[in-house]
RNA sequence: GCGGGCGUGGCGGAAUGGUAGACGCGUGGGACUUAGAAUCCCAUGGGGACACCCGUGAGAGUUCGAAUCUCUCCGCCCGCACCA
């Protein structure tokens, strides 16, 4: 008998078995109890699959092996996001066609991901540059476009210059492209934006009542960055029928606005000027506009001009000099602020530099009215300040609005930090936005019935920079026909943004066969919203918002009737190796193939899931792996020496072992702390080996417990116990809370906090009992003074602290 | 600057108010072997006058009892960042 464990070989006959069997295809229609376990799908790149890729899809994939255990149906899809600007780059730097290249790359990932060993339904996978796939994606927009909630319009954009398109605002990393890195510049574009502001509320009420790891609801909270206050409006002293409108968060000290500050850009630059300061106010916009985003925001040091125009202070009535400054940014808020130099550090600063006067009118606690040197940003009580003195700043604020409102210059107001999804890209690879421009009819929508608007198979996919796709150098493409007047027309050349087809494909999946619809309304009613989601903290705020944004949208147009689509969330952690992040330039990159093949993929699984806890991450040690292996060889032996035995009687201790391990195990897995649940099943081992006999039911529970890490080798091990295949379709074990409870425990006794003694007892013992027993112990006595009156605390079965004291 | 997380042996980590360091790596010793590999067994936080003391980034506090709770400080990581 061949005993050597040769993962090679097991894994791969059981892969072909699985295959051969469809055991992981699931009966979507008829599934009792569906169980919807859903991962982020990989962007096929052509470096393979990265072991981030390997772990994400682990732990999810244990979750799903668990849930199946348990009886539940587990639909367990597989994709590929294969459109987009990093595939695209890169087939421009090889000279390939992304459509080539895509093809060979999914390829690979697709024999990767079966090596992983996951329980994919693959068929049911879908590939989001599929034409049956984008099809859909362009009918979303449709829908979108058709309620209004597609919109074309000019406006800032950011530009990266490198990439040669617009970036949406989540795809702007502190003034740099998300993609390459290249610094991002502003550009005043017509562009097509998803009205996500409108559903800012929701998105963020929402969040209160999802079962999410809290990390991402606090970045989706803040990227949301809801703020309440008040718009006010400042008359111009030149020309009172002007006005400036400020928003701000503390109307309460409007006393205080000493000047006002608007951005750069702010249309009303122009009429401010005098012929005194015209020269230095166009040179200053003019600088501020060659200004990066980056240099504008890293500096602290504030710089702007004066105007030569004044307002009023509408609270107050005194004159005020208007200021240009770059540190007032044009695209927040109205673009323009009521400074407050007493109560705002920037504003504070800028006061200081420009001599401008300090007014202070909120007073510190304790009454504090000192003169400042600082701003004084905390709430107080308001001074100087009108009718508001004496209020409390919470009460001063809402008087504020009140007042602004009877008097008709100012009304309460909500801000938000997150922008409008800018959409469209001047790219070649992504689906092609369905418009058409007609001289007479205007912008008119793609007839559902034409759709897909295929993307044109062309040579010459290299963007340009000039602000146009280089679809619209392609004339077969934009020369068409009006779908309204039939008359001639130009169909739109950019392509919508790639996390618009990841912000949907979920509804897909279990939907792939349908030609009629984007996704069935039974199955989607069946299976949806999703039961688990597990993927990357680096989407909080991208994919993570885009797709609760596309879900609310569809519930509104009366396609889904749920607006939430996931409805538990959890952040897996980052493998880092050598405590750093891994990557290309530092070469500690751990490529999944080299361990598949020197361990195999149950060893390598079993190893990241052990490194720390998943929603933490770890750290990858080529040296630590060889500990699992040496684990799942010991399993490997144990249980093919023993297969053969009957099912004798093990010990009482071997039985409780056993329930605890199940115990442990089964919490462990439900909190997703894996590594722990695998110290246990270590334990569990090391347990049985000492024993001096192992009964039948200890090796299948092992085998069981083992199985979501290990599949291919629990595999083997089940058919060797004798078992009808397949193991994973056999049940999680239970335990026996009964049998837990240990008959003699460790009983701890501290004197005064420390600990002196430790007393084997039977268990259940009552207080009297166990001070008896503590204080006839030598340890214990020794530091007991004669005749101190003592005291006790009893924690049963575990602890005794006696207080002297 | 704001928000979030973290800090425990030589290393990854365990313990979330009750035996600090589970489990694993590494290291030392032993068994088996002609030898090695593999495997198995024992030991492994520091100190020590060995029936003890010290120890979870630092300091204080609450408690019979703190890695765990509270405050102050230091350091690291992640996200956002002149958001009015």
């Amino acid at each position: 008998m061949n005993t050597t464990y040769d993962p090679t070989a097991i894994e791969r006959k059981w892969q072909q078995r699985w295959q051969e069997t469809g055991i992981y295809e699931v009966d979507l229609a008829h599934a009792k109890q569906p169980y919807y376990n859903l991962m982020m799908f990989p962007y096929p790149s052509a470096e393979g699959l990265h072991v981030g890729n390997v772990y994400a899809f682990t732990g999810a994939d244990i979750h799903g092996r668990y849930q199946a255990m348990r009886g539940k149906d587990v639909f367990e899809p597989m994709g590929f996001d294969a459109f987009g600007i990093h595939s695209e780059n890169f087939a421009i730097k090889r000279g390939i066609h992304p459509k080539t290249l895509i093809a060979g790359n999914v390829r690979h990932f697709r024999e990767q991901l079966t090596r992983l060993g996951g329980r994919f339904a693959w068929s049911h996978a879908v590939e989001t540059t599929d034409p049956d796939y984008y099809r859909w994606t362009q009918w979303i927009f449709l829908q979108f476009f058709k309620a209004g909630l597609a919109q074309r319009r000019k406006a800032p954009v950011n530009w990266c210059p490198s990439c040669k398109t617009v970036l949406a605002n989540e795809q702007v990393i502190s003034g740099r492209c998300e993609r390459c890195d290249s610094e991002v510049g502003q550009r005043e574009l017509e562009q097509w934006f998803f009205d996500i502001t409108r559903y800012a509320d929701r998105l963020l009420d929402n969040l209160d009542h999802l079962d999410w790891s809290d990390v991402i609801k606090t970045a989706q909270r803040n990227w949301i960055g809801r703020s309440d206050g008040a718009e006010l409006r400042f008359a111009l002293v030149k020309d009172q029928a002007k006005a400036i409108s400020v928003f701000t968060t503390r109307p309460d000290t409007a006393f205080g606005a000493t000047f006002l500050v608007l951005a750069p850009e702010h249309p009303l630059v122009g009429d401010l000027k005098t012929p005194e300061t015209e020269a230095e106010v166009e040179a200053y916009v003019r600088q501020a506009a060659e200004r990066s985003q980056e240099d504008r925001v890293g500096g602290q040091d504030k710089t702007g001009v004066f105007t030569g125009g004044y307002a009023v202070n509408p609270f107050n009535g005194k004159q005020i000099p208007i200021y240009i400054a770059d540190y007032v940014l044009y695209g927040y808020g109205t673009g323009a602020i009521m400074a407050v130099p007493g109560h705002d550090a920037r504003d504070f600063d800028f006061a200081t530099k420009y001599g401008l006067p300090i007014v202070r009118v909120v007073a510190g606690p304790d009454g504090d009215r000192s003169t400042l040197t600082a701003a004084y940003e905390d709430t107080g009580t308001a001074i100087a300040s009108g009718p508001f003195d004496g209020l409390p700043t919470a009460e001063a604020k809402e008087a504020a609005i009140r007042l602004a409102e009877e008097r008709g210059i100012g009304q309460r107001h909500r801000t938000y930090h997150l922008r409008n999804w800018l959409i469209s890209r001047q790219r070649y690879w992504g689906p092609p936005i369905p418009v058409v421009y007609c001289d007479r009819c205007g912008t008119v929508g793609v007839p559902e019935e034409e759709l897909p608007v295929l993307l044109p198979d062309v040579q010459d996919f290299v963007p340009k920079g000039t602000g146009e796709s280089p679809l619209a150098a392609i004339p077969s493409f934009v020369e068409t026909t009006c779908p309204s007047c039939h008359g001639p027309a130009r169909r739109e050349t950019d392509v919508s943004d790639n996390f618009l087809d990841s912000a949907w494909y979920f509804l897909r999946y279990p939907s792939s066969h349908d030609e009629e619809h984007a996704f069935d309304p039974d199955l989607t009613r069946k299976w949806l919203p999703v039961d688990s989601y597990i993927g990357g903290k680096e989407h909080a705020v991208l994919h993570l918002l885009y797709t609760r944004f596309v879900c609310m949208a569809l519930h509104d147009l009366g396609y889904l009737d749920f607006e939430e689509p996931f409805e538990r969330f959890r952040a897996h952690g980052v493998i880092v190796r050598g405590g750093t992040k891994m990557s290309k330039s530092r070469g500690n990159v751990v490529n999944p193939d080299e361990f598949f093949d020197r361990y195999g993929a149950d060893t390598l699984r079993s190893y990241l899931m052990f490194m720390g806890p998943y929603e933490e991450g770890g750290d990858f040690s080529d040296q630590g792996i060889e500990g699992i292996y040496r684990f799942l060889n010991r399993v490997y032996h144990l249980v093919r020496k023993n297969a053969g035995q009957s099912a004798s009687a093990a010990s009482p201790d071997v039985v409780r072992l056993r329930h605890q391990t199940i115990r442990r195990v089964t919490e462990d897995v439900e909190g997703l702390k894996y590594n722990t649940a695998l110290a246990a099943l270590m334990e569990y081992l090391n347990g049985l080996q000492r024993a001096s006999s192992v009964a039948r039911e200890d090796l299948q529970t092992l085998v069981l417990l083992l199985a979501p890490f290990a599949p291919h080798l629990t595999e083997e091990l089940w058919q060797a116990l004798g078992q009808s295949y397949s193991v994973h379709q056999a049940a999680w074990p239970t335990y026996d809370a009964d049998v837990l409870v240990a008959k003699t425990v460790t009983l701890v006794v501290q004197v005064d906090g420390k600990l002196r003694e430790r007393l084997q007892l039977p268990a259940g013992l009552d207080e009297a009992a166990v001070r008896e027993a503590a204080l006839h112990s030598d340890a214990v006595r020794r530091f007991l003074p004669d005749g101190a009156s003592l005291r006790f605390v009893h924690v049963p079965d575990r602890l005794l602290s006696i207080v002297t004291r």
